[in-house]
DNA sequence: TTGTAAGCGTTATCAC
DNA sequence: GTGATAACGCTTACAA
């Protein structure tokens, strides 16, 4: 490879010169420009990114870490997070974090141990306290859930209000026995959603009944499972409130064979194609990307700055059939926007 | 930061017996090994990466450059080389090359300046001899499309046999007027598809009509109108191959309101639980991930060795409603597997 | 304006 | 078995 040693010698200068020329330093005189770039080319010099940042000592690289990345709620904000990066002539790595909470600390630290200037973090256990050690030298933001046992910036949705929402939805149609659908409370996002589905069940005097709680429902065998489990129940539900969209698309395929009314946090795609095409709680992750990478820039620049902590982006209901499949006389609206498959 | 010069210090020998007590080499006297760990232990030693990669010369990275990371089968592409190379401590860095041609070559070429372990890419370009430049350094590896102007390897799946066996399966449903429906023909893996509609074609003595053939479905409006005008064409299709996931999920909408038979290039989540469910050709991102980063893992590691430079993987096709919609009296299969979307 | 020297943290070389 | 020294390619500090 040919390195500035090379490119000063062919154009007769020092080193150095070369890195002022490269860099666009100005106090070169214009000759001497002229005969650093003309041999910059002849050699076709392309600087050695791994020594630039050895020096520099942090890589120009965003960490993205999530629980799963073939999700097109965690795809679309790494996406988002991608572009931001190559805007600001950086790069992103990507980890799966998978569903073993106690491989997380292994993974993330791993990440962290490359000097990058920032991580973005989606986290899968209940405690990132071991990343103290590392957020005065990495910028860290949280998204879709929030730090547990460590501060940190944050941009999650608002899981209370949309549950919320999206039960009192369910209702407004009439129905008193809702029943709630989860992987697991564990985790916050979901612990919250719930919190939002009890608070609306409380708001309309309906007493909550723990037999509708049905969680475990990570798969498609799983939520058919809770499913029956449900039905079962002695005063069977006429809704559901389906907590994520993992969940939700595991349920499709039990939905079809059962007449509940549904509501759903989180968007997917062909969820207005299916039928009934599935009411549902709408996110924006590219939103959610973009602030989180825009706030490790921010900080990356400006370390002194102080930055709001917690932010909660606004969801909303987008109205489609499931919620009504109970309710047959009303009129269906037409199919609501998707997120859609698409490039750019 | 505390390094090798601190840990060395603190156990009274040469930063180089450090490394080799960090490395694991044999040549440390028992008592040695001993002080330097417990010194280790105690500054809690970190090695710089940056630093080390720099010393190596290349990082331990795999780059993954791919049109789109929502796409599921991209995602699951980049899923499955993520988690081989943590397996490997590597990393993975991911750009999304979106739908501007022009860009790939910039966008490329950055990821490549970074010394990376190797690249794995799926191009939009028709033109990667740019590449030629970069491939005595760094393994590039082509997925899902073959390399254009430049000798790589390769891993693609047999999209010809593909189109092929999913047009057979409308024509074995009684069909002769088949559309093929695309995005654009100028990508290699749409034109194979599209060779391989027009021999099944042939092969069963039914003339080609290039009034069947409709482009530039890439989105919903797209594929809309794309069916519009084949719906327009004297003597209308009664059938319709759909040549990739994209095209496939964009037409769903458009599709609820025709009767046409369906079999796609593809399958996509929830495809099974559309009415029609779709019958698609299977192919196996996870693999086909698992392949081109193994390849970049055999190429980095036996840079000699010699290798199969062009690969197809077979694809299969899994039945489902969608391709006898107009065959109505044949008994509806059961729901076949869909990938689904799952952490791990 | 230009060049020299030093150093970033690690490891290979080669003495001891 | 262990350590001094140099080197990776670049840039900062300082000198000329």
């Amino acid at each position: 490879m040919t390195g500035m040693r090379d490119v000063a010698a062919l154009a007769k200068v020092s080193a150095k010169t070369v890195s002022r020329v490269f860099n666009g330093d100005s106090h070169v005189a214009p000759e001497t420009r002229k005969r650093v770039e003309a041999a910059l080319r002849e050699l076709n010099y392309v600087p050695n990114s791994l020594a630039t940042t050895f020096r520099a000592g942090r890589s120009p690289v965003i960490g993205i870490a999530v629980p799963d990345l073939v999700d097109p709620f965690f795809g679309s904000i790494a996406k988002a997070v991608g572009r931001l990066a190559t805007e600001n002539g950086m790069s992103i790595v990507v980890t799966d974090l998978g569903d073993d909470q106690a491989r997380e600390q292994i993974i993330v630290e791993s990440l962290l141990s490359q000097s990058l200037t920032g991580l973005i973090i989606a986290p899968i256990s209940h405690d990132q306290s071991y990343l103290a050690a590392w957020t005065s030298r990495t910028p860290v933001v949280f998204v879709d859930r929030p730090p547990n046992r460590v501060p940190a910036d944050s941009f999650v949705e608002d899981d209370h209000a949309g549950a919320h929402l999206a039960t009192e939805h369910l209702i407004e149609h009439g129905h008193q026995r809702i029943a709630f659908l989860g992987d697991t409370t564990d985790i916050p996002t979901t612990s919250n959603r719930y919190a939002g589905y009890r608070a609306a069940l409380a708001a309309h005097h309906i007493d909550f009944d723990p037999a509708l709680v049905a969680l475990g429902a990570k798969d498609r065998v799983g939520a058919a499972a809770a499913l029956a489990r449900l039905t079962a129940v002695h005063g069977r539900p006429t809704a559901l409130f389906s907590s994520n969209a993992r969940c939700t698309m595991a349920l499709v395929p039990a939905l079809a064979h059962s007449d509940l009314a549904v509501t759903a946090f989180g968007d997917f795609p062909m969820a207005d194609m299916l039928s009934p095409a599935i009411t549902v709680i709408d996110q924006d992750p590219i939103l959610v990307g973009q602030l989180a990478g825009q706030r490790i820039i921010d900080r990356a620049t400006h370390p002194g700055r102080r930055y709001r902590r917690r932010n909660v982006l606004p969801v909303s209901l987008i109205e489609r059939q499931s919620c009504r499949v109970t309710d047959p006389d009303t009129q269906p609206s037409r199919p609501a926007p998707v997120h859609e498959r698409k490039a750019g």
